[in-house]
RNA sequence: GUCCCUGUAGCUCAGUGGAUAGAGCGCCAGCCUCCGGAGCUGGAAGCGGCGGUUCGAGUCCGCCCAGGGACGCCA
């Protein structure tokens, strides 16, 4: 937004430097990092010392340093577009006109009201693969943080201007399938799950789980049907035809309630004989070593590379029985993706932590299997949701927290809170509200932190809404519409702010301007947490504006200006929310 | 054994190589005749260790310590 301004100074100190026999400035500008002051800075310690080592001089390079700044800002003056100029302890600091810049700012988020931050497309289509369920089992808060963090990166990408595809990729089949429907078929024929579908399939799951560790021989009934899916016995297969179209139904339902949405789904069963002819190409080719009888069929990257130190390991792309493994399986997905999508430039896939190396090793393969778009495949990992004491959940366990459970549990306490504070509301909204609020909670917990750090989970931490969660951020965001509600017209048309802005007002200026290049910061690094930060700060910049800056109250000139910020914090503060899958209620 | 991640306040986390390391929770003390107290103000409290690079290191490099994870037929 001032790139201009920056330009021109940047030309003067260039052409100052060169008139003082000192080298080429490289100028790094950041923002000046007192609060409640606006404009950037830039030091001079790099070329006091660079200067120091090209003319062989001693010098002190704070000193000098000071030196330069002094005479690059006598030599800038008071350029347009700028209040003060400063050399201070080695620095150049610039202090925007704030009057000026302000409305700038305010007068960009307005016309472009929900657009604000956004950036046109790129021209560019990224797929993004996230929340890869296992049909037949539970959907436990483990499972949400791939979920969440794919659709949110997904929201990011799409706002940053990526065109994208968001995939799915079920574990429709394995051995926890076969174990489920032979569970089914000896002890629940004919059942059907009526209402909270998920559960039922998950409490099948377990109860499985539990039969086949109490009696160890019933583990053969459950091979002798795993023969029978093999041979695509119609029987079996329409019965699992049928009830994984339960967990099916079950999941998008959970979907819907998360507002999470796909655009192609891959189902692990459909890959399966496609990646069997893969590996058999790969043998063919000399790429993969066949060693059945004895072994299986394996990649051995780190001998195909000629590396001394083991790094990629071997790969098992299929089993000595032949039959296929979830890297056998992925080999195919991976092509089959730029199959249908050839114009991808990025093929990410939201996975945990744990399967870097797989990752790594299946992209690999592909590279020296000579597929172009190989290096267009890349993990993006995230550690774990854990239960405190670092215990993992697990379906076969029964340590879960279901998701439907932790929704109900927080809308529940939500709606005691907005029932006190919004009596006169209808049942439906009040409930609609509590929803969004407990929805923003739980999605911001998942994304509010580094992709690498571990989450755990528990419940007064997941149930707490008061400070830095989505609550806090949809209560700033509804104070500002609450403001712009009273004072019920038009809002003042542009003008320069006509009264000198308190700290409070400038800082949340700023960070209104910050909206777009973060979006893109977030987007090109992956992380979501970026952004989540910013409208955290943007909102408790509101809360100090809001208590420390009277706006209907105040004086017309005063008045006016700030009720521009108010909208434009609103806007600001609600498209974020946005990007971030978050809802912004109007109420709470 | 090899590789990856993590280590910042009592707890949970931020912190583009740059100025005074910031939040939340918890604790203590305050603030509703004033636009919504899911809020605000103030207070106590911190970079795992040792070296190195650099004008400058929480940040980069090396080694160590601690926790977690992955390492040929689980997904």
């Amino acid at each position: 937004m001032f790139e201009q301004e920056q330009k021109r100074i940047e030309d003067q100190i260039r052409a100052y430097c060169a008139g003082a026999g000192l080298p080429e400035p490289k100028l790094q500008w950041s923002w000046i990092p007192f609060s409640g002051h606006w404009g950037i800075s830039t030091s001079f310690f790099q070329l006091a010392s660079q200067e120091a080592r090209e003319k062989g001089l001693k010098v002190n390079v704070a000193e000098r340093a000071q030196t330069i700044a002094d005479g690059a800002a006598k030599v800038l003056g008071q350029p347009q577009g700028f209040e003060r100029v400063e050399a201070v302890r080695g620095y150049l600091n610039l202090y925007f006109s704030t009057a000026e810049y302000t409305r700038r700012v305010l007068d960009a988020v307005l016309a472009e009201g929900d657009q604000f931050g956004r950036t046109p497309g790129k021209g560019e289509r990224v797929m993004v693969e996230f929340s890869q369920p296992n049909t037949h089992k539970a959907f436990h808060v483990g499972h949400l943080r791939s979920a969440i963090l794919g659709d949110v990166l997904a929201r990011i990408l799409e706002a940053a201007g990526y065109d994208v595809v968001r995939a799915n990729y079920p574990g429709d089949i394995g051995l926890h399938v076969v174990k489920w429907l032979w569970n089914y078929m000896k002890f629940h024929t004919g059942e059907k799950p009526q209402q909270d579908i998920t559960r039922w399939m998950g409490d099948l799951y377990l109860e499985t789980s539990k039969r086949l560790e109490a009696n160890a021989d019933l583990e053969a009934e459950v091979r002798a049907l795993y023969v029978r899916w093999d041979r695509r016995d119609p029987e079996v297969v329409a019965l699992w035809e049928e009830t994984r179209q339960w967990s099916l139904d079950g999941f998008k339902e959970l979907y819907d309630l998360l507002d999470i949405r796909f655009d192609v789904y891959y189902f692990n069963s459909t890959v399966e004989q496609a990646g069997k002819q893969l590996v058999n190409d790969l043998i063919e080719r000399g790429i993969a070593s066949d060693e059945r009888p004895d072994g299986a069929v394996v990649v051995k990257l780190d001998e195909l590379l000629g590396l001394d130190k083991e790094k990629f390991r071997v790969l098992v792309v299929l089993r000595s029985d032949g039959t296929a493994l979830y890297a056998t399986e992925d080999l195919a997905l991976a092509a089959r993706k730029f199959s249908d999508y050839p114009d991808l430039t990025k093929s990410l896939y939201v996975v945990d932590v744990r399967q870097s190396l797989h990752f790594q090793q299946v992209f690999k393969t592909l590279e020296i299997a000579g597929f172009p778009w190989a290096t267009r495949c890349q993990h993006i990992p995230y550690e774990l949701v854990t239960l405190p004491g670092n215990m993992a959940m697990a379906s076969r366990e029964g340590t879960v927290v279901l998701l439907e459970d932790l929704v109900r549990e927080a809308t529940a306490r939500a709606l005691e809170i907005v029932r006190g504070k919004n009596p006169d509301l209808s049942v439906e909204k009040q409930q609609e509200i509590a929803l969004a609020v407990a929805l923003g909670a739980i999605r911001y917990s998942m994304i509010s932190r580094e992709n690498t750090k571990v989450v755990t989970f528990d419940w007064e931490t997941a149930l707490d809404f008061d400070g830095q969660a989505a609550p806090y951020i949809q209560y700033a965001y509804v104070r500002a519409g609450s403001i712009l509600r009273k004072w019920g017209k038009e809002l003042p048309a542009s003008g320069l702010p006509a009264y000198d802005l308190t700290p409070a007002e400038v800082q949340l200026v700023e960070l209104i301007s910050r909206l777009p290049r973060e979006i893109q910061t977030a987007a090109n690094d992956y992380r979501p947490m970026v952004l989540s930060n910013l409208a955290y700060e943007m909102a408790k910049a509101f809360n100090d504006f809001y208590n420390q800056c009277p706006v209907l109250q105040a004086e017309p000139a005063v008045r006016d200006g700030r009720l521009r910020l108010v909208a434009a914090a609103r806007q600001a503060i609600g498209n974020a929310l946005g990007v971030l899958g978050v809802i912004a209620p109007t109420a709470m």
